[in-house]
DNA sequence: CTTCCGCGCTAAACCGCTTTACTAAAGCGG
DNA sequence: CCGCTTTAGTAAAGCGGTTTAGCGCGGAAG
């Protein structure tokens, strides 16, 4: 049976009051009691009971993360894990605790019921999912990311466009014409792209408007190396392949590498690669990938700060994009065959940033 | 103000009573009245309180993962990942959620008491750590991993000496005799190895035992390629330079592969490189990373499986360690200027498994 | 010698839900 | 029409804490 603090009052002689005070108000309490209390406490091995203290307290410690996937399927994801960094920096800094909430049943409305959280962290919802209106019919704080703030909830975002753009001139300068875009997938089966998924896709298109490229061929991939692989089969053959992808994360563009790679097209001389996020491992492949770099632990880091002022009843709003920035590195060069043109950043070696 | 059950119950004209078993015993109510009841329920958009449920059926719901790292540090390091995603297979399938349990103010007592959680998952700690003390003096049901089993809690280990000897063999069959070996971080400041570096330490030495080689040189990395590179930077030079390293963790080998190569090294000719794991990232390396296998999802999966067998009032013990195999890739060959030897290994082409 | 104050502590209400025991009404066979 | 079993629903007692209101008491002020 678990020690209560009526058990620890009886041993000690005093009421649950006292207990109580002596580790929540100690200084209401005599020097005596309260080292009798404590001393008590400890050689019951006394702890209160953490659902008693949430419910009395109306706070539980603890801050969910809403998820809109399979539990499987986020922690194969790498760019969830650095995201999880930052909200992690900061979540231990105030000795919270951290609540992975997926789908329950499939349904994340269920979820958000069920959890125990002073506060929600959402992932790349659309605006109009139904959970977001659970959220703030229940009037639970949330911060979003990767997603569009609205007048309840701050959202924090990147500039996802501005990368995105920046990548496509990358390729246009160097001679491509011929490109293919892999989409981010909606985040629930049901919706459409996500908000940061249209972003970059508006980005690729700022750029392509400015030259004299045929419409890309587009496909969706969800975050995986295999779903990467997959979409670099379905690739049009012949005279139309593509000779540049733009993928929308680095996971699916380290996918497409080793497609490739597979396929006996060599990188960069037969196909140009460009991935998104600029994980850590993006360096380490080979070659290198040119992609565009997101502060991702920062963006956690900056999300929790943002719900934890919240719970602290300050007013919050959306803090301005965070800036992102082209890592050309080995993944990206001239297509073969191609006259000389403008750009020469083919000729670098290491890496280059271009912001 | 959140609605209440009482709240419902006024407004349905029913009893609190009622209420409550609308939802947990329907069974138990007339037709007409339940439906009213859901009905009133879904209006005012009714959700149980999370704790106050807890409280009352002495249970949360809610697994947690007892973390003896920093949060940051977890992320950061892939092979938690991996395991995470054998973790929230199960959980999810039974409609539980996870809780990450990092050490509160460095304790991880502290942090365990504050969990409102119905069982736990322990990483790697020592059989003598003071949080396997207080987790059985709480009851609180348990499941290590990456440690030793104990009368009150099983553990889920793989065949660690099995693996790191067949590494070591594979590396002294190529010829090499001077060899450095990077051994896993203690996982809690104070105490000595973990039992699994402990384990693995023996099965490279069970294989050195067989041939006429000098003790490596050895030194301790967290898992990160930031801690291999500079446990490499830490090697002898000179005529006592080690011609080929066993690496405990996947990210510390691909971290001297990065650092050996920032040096001229060249590998496998110049370094041989083994690791452990097998994450997915050690097939994308240049070389491609030779490392011993561990089935690492189905280890989480089988621990979570336990776990929640335990909660359910099973009694559990600690199952026969997984298997373990060596994946032979490009990292590792002969050392350069050596005679022929016996093995083989390095003629072969793509990758090879050996039990 | 009262009066008042503050100190140290306690009784009891409350947080929101579940569940056991119990009652009133309805059904039913004889 | 009576006694007995179901059926449908309720009151109240927890679960284990926190917190408000208040009580007795010793000492300082009047």
């Amino acid at each position: 049976m678990r020690v209560t603090i009526a058990d620890v009052a009886g041993a000690a002689g005093v009421s649950k009051t006292a207990v109580s005070f002596a580790f929540n108000n100690p200084e209401k309490l005599g020097q005596a009691t309260l080292e009798r209390v404590l001393q008590v406490a400890h050689e019951l091995g006394y702890t209160p009971h953490p659902a008693a203290r949430a419910l009395s307290l109306r706070r539980s410690g603890t801050i969910g993360i809403l998820i809109p996937q399979r539990l499987s399927t986020v922690f194969a994801n790498q760019f969830l894990s650095e995201l999880f960094q930052g909200l992690g920096d900061l979540v231990e800094e105030h000795d919270l605790s951290l609540l992975l909430v997926p789908p329950l049943d499939g349904s994340l409305e269920g979820a958000i019921r069920q959890a125990s959280v002073d506060g929600f962290i959402s992932l790349g919802l659309s605006p109009d999912d139904e959970a977001l209106a659970t959220l703030d019919r229940l009037g639970i704080p949330t911060v979003l990311i990767d997603s569009e703030g609205s007048s309840t909830h701050p959202a924090v975002n990147v500039d996802d466009a501005g990368g995105a753009e920046s990548a496509a001139r990358h390729l246009l300068e160097l001679g491509h014409r011929q490109l293919a875009v892999i989409l981010l997938p909606p985040t629930r089966s049901q919706a459409g792209p996500t908000p940061t998924s249209a972003r970059r896709l508006a980005g690729y298109q700022r750029a392509l408007a400015g030259f004299d490229a045929p419409p890309p061929y587009t496909i969706t991939a969800g975050a995986t190396m295999a779903a990467g692989a997959r979409a670099f089969e379905s690739f049009p053959k012949g005279k139309r392949r593509p000779t540049a992808v733009l993928a929308m994360s680095d996971m699916v563009a380290i996918g497409v590498l080793g497609a490739a790679d597979a396929a006996g097209l060599r990188v960069p001389q037969d196909l140009s690669v460009v991935g998104y996020d600029d994980l850590p491992m993006a360096a380490w492949t080979s070659p290198p990938l040119t992609t565009v770099r997101q502060p991702i632990v920062e963006k956690g880091r900056l999300a929790a700060r943002l719900l934890i002022q919240r719970l602290q009843g300050k007013v919050v709003t959306s803090p301005a994009p965070l800036s992102t920035s082209l890592v050309v590195r080995g993944s990206t060069s001239r297509p073969s065959g191609s006259s000389r043109t403008l750009g020469e950043a083919s000729e670098l070696v290491g890496e280059k940033e271009v912001s």
